[in-house]
DNA sequence: ATGGTGGTCCTACCA
């Protein structure tokens, strides 16, 4: 079967329920994985999802900040939430998906920390926060072997690594989401391992490719200053399988939109 | 170099 994904920070799921909607009603994905809901478990709107189809639900939340979730139309198996950093952010929430009777496929949802502004751990937590989080998923992916089989890995990781995945890698190099000692540590977690960028399978490494576009900027789409903070990795196992990606770039333009748009991919399973 | 906008929840904090 052709198996849909689709990854989004949206930024508040209670503010923008109607958004996921339009995209339900635009893409029908399979599974849908969300960041940044912004509010506990019980006040996520599970039920109108479920209305449209999304009887599986995987939901990590917590009070006003954070917060992932996973909709599917597959059966979930084995949720699991990790905790990163000993401390209780609700950062990562994986399930298996069990597939036509085929052997499951593992699907980690994450959201790394942002890092604030000051690219410097000494003169800002969040940004050692971030690198302490970075070295924890790469331990804990060797370690576990994540990505041994058939493993998708989505999230909003907060580093654009390419020179492509920002407006200005000159301009960004000192700007946290592109500095060199993040872009390094998502490499140690993700780049040099079993897992395959699912994104820029499909989109030269010399093609900018965004899908965030700070709220700062009044004419987003004409000075278009993007950055690629959301991505989508799969098992080197499932590579061949991969059919299509698109970055929903009008979603940026819909009404009280996030400031990230949806990021899609489909493949055999 | 600076400040620009938007979310949560009600006072700043976070992005």
């Amino acid at each position: 079967m052709t198996f849909k994904i689709a990854t989004w920070n949206i930024n508040s799921v209670r503010l923008r329920r109607g958004l996921v909607e339009k995209l339900i009603a635009q893409e029908s994905p399979d599974v849908i994985c969300l960041q940044e809901i912004k509010c506990r478990d019980a006040e996520f709107p599970g039920g109108a999802f479920r209305m449209l189809g999304y009887e599986q639900q995987a939901v990590s939340g917590q009070k006003g900040y954070h917060g992932v979730a996973i909709l599917s139309r597959i059966p979930l198996e084995n949720v699991n939430k990790r905790e990163f950093c000993g401390i209780g952010d609700a950062r990562h929430i994986s399930v298996s998906l069990r597939a036509n009777g085929k052997m499951p496929i593992d699907l980690h949802n994450f959201y790394i920390p942002a890092g604030g502004d000051i690219p410097d751990r000494e003169q800002n937590q969040k940004f050692g926060h971030k690198l302490d989080f970075l070295d924890e998923l790469a331990l804990w992916i060797e370690k576990d072997r994540l990505a041994h089989e058939r493993a998708i890995l989505v999230g909003d990781l907060n580093i654009a690594p390419f020179e492509h995945d920002v407006w200005s890698h000159k301009a960004l190099l000192k700007i946290v989401s592109h500095t060199p000692i993040e872009v390094e540590k998502l490499n140690r977690a993700l780049g040099s391992g079993p897992w395959h960028d699912a994104m820029r399978h499909f989109v030269p490494e010399s093609e900018k490719l965004y899908t965030w576009w700070s709220y700062r900027s009044p004419d987003w789409a004409a000075a278009d200053k993007g950055r690629r903070l959301d991505h989508v990795w799969v098992s080197k196992k499932l590579a061949p399988q991969l059919r299509g990606m698109k970055v929903l770039r009008d979603a940026r333009g819909w009404e009280q939109p996030s400031d990230h748009v949806p990021v899609i991919v489909e493949m055999e399973i």
